[in-house]
DNA sequence: CCGTTCTAGATGTAGGGTGCACCTAGGCGG
DNA sequence: CCGCCTAGGTGCACCCTACATCTAGAACGG
C-alpha cells in the first residue's frame, strides 16, 4: 500500500512489524531477507527492508531471538534468527495486544455505523 | 491500561487518537476537556490530555475541524470544535483504514491460532 | 572481463506521534 | 487564602517509521 499522504490513511499498530516477525519466527527459524518477503504477504505490502533488519537486531538485543551467521549456496551469508523462550512469551503478549486492539477497532467501527445508520 | 513496559504491550494504530476525535465530533460539536473524558471511554483508557489538545489543534490546522472560543458558566472559556466537510471525509478514510487494520489483525491472530493449534 | 541483477544485510537521517512532566488561569467551596 | 475542578496548553525526549543510500557475494549475459 501507498505511503501515508495524511496520517489517517495508513495506521497499523506500533511495533506491528515486531509482532509479525515473531509470528513468522514461531513457524521456524529464518533470515531477514526471507522474512521481508513473508512480512509483505502478511499485510505489510510495502514493508521497509531497513525496518525489518533493524527490528531483528533490536529483538536480538532484547533476547527475543538469537542469531548466527550461515553461509548460503546462492549468495552472501545469511544471518539466521531463532525465537527464544522470551520471544515466545513476547509473542503471546503481542497477540493478546492485537486481539484487544482489533476489538477496540471493531467497537469504533460499530459506533461509526450506529451514528451514520450504516448497516454492517 | 498501563504505559508500555516493552513496546509490544500497547499498540493502538498510529493516529488512532485523531480517528477517535473525528468520530466523537461526528456525534456533535464538543471541546477538548469533554473529548478527553469521552476518548478515555472509547478504548484509550489513559489518553494523554496534552495529546488531545495537540491533535485538535493539528486537525484545526488541517481544516478537518473548525474551532471557536465559547464562555463557560462553570469555569474557564472553552474552545469548541466542529467537524468540517473535509473532516467528515477524513473520518470516512480513517474508518476504512480501521476496518482494513482490524481485518489484518484478525488474519494475524488466525495464523497464530493455526500455528499453535489453539481454537478461537 | 564487465555490467546487471538477485541475494543479503545494514546505516543515516528526518519526521510524526506519544508519554510524561509541567504550567497558566477561571471559578467555587471550605 | 487554599485546594480542587475545569480548561487549555508547552517542552522535551523517545520510539518507530519512511526513504535514501551503501556494501558485497554470486550468477548470468554479452
Amino acid at each position: 500500500m501507498r505511503p501515508p499522504a495524511t496520517s489517517l490513511e495508513w495506521g497499523m499498530p506500533r511495533s506491528y512489524m515486531r509482532t509479525c516477525l515473531l509470528l513468522l519466527l514461531l513457524e521456524g527459524p529464518s533470515h531477514g531477507y526471507e522474512l521481508l518477503q513473508e512480512v509483505r504477504l502478511l499485510g505489510l505490502d510495502s514493508a521497509d527492508a531497513g525496518g525489518v533488519y533493524r527490528s531483528l537486531r533490536a529483538m536480538a538485543h532484547d533476547e527475543l531471538v538469537t542469531a548466527w551467521w550461515e553461509p548460503s549456496e546462492l549468495g552472501p551469508a545469511r544471518r539466521t534468527y531463532l525465537l527464544t523462550d522470551a520471544g515466545r512469551e513476547a509473542l503471546d503478549v503481542a497477540v493478546e495486544t492485537a486481539q484487544r486492539t482489533a476489538r477496540q477497532l471493531d467497537a469504533l467501527i460499530d459506533r461509526f455505523d450506529d451514528v451514520t445508520g450504516r448497516p454492517t
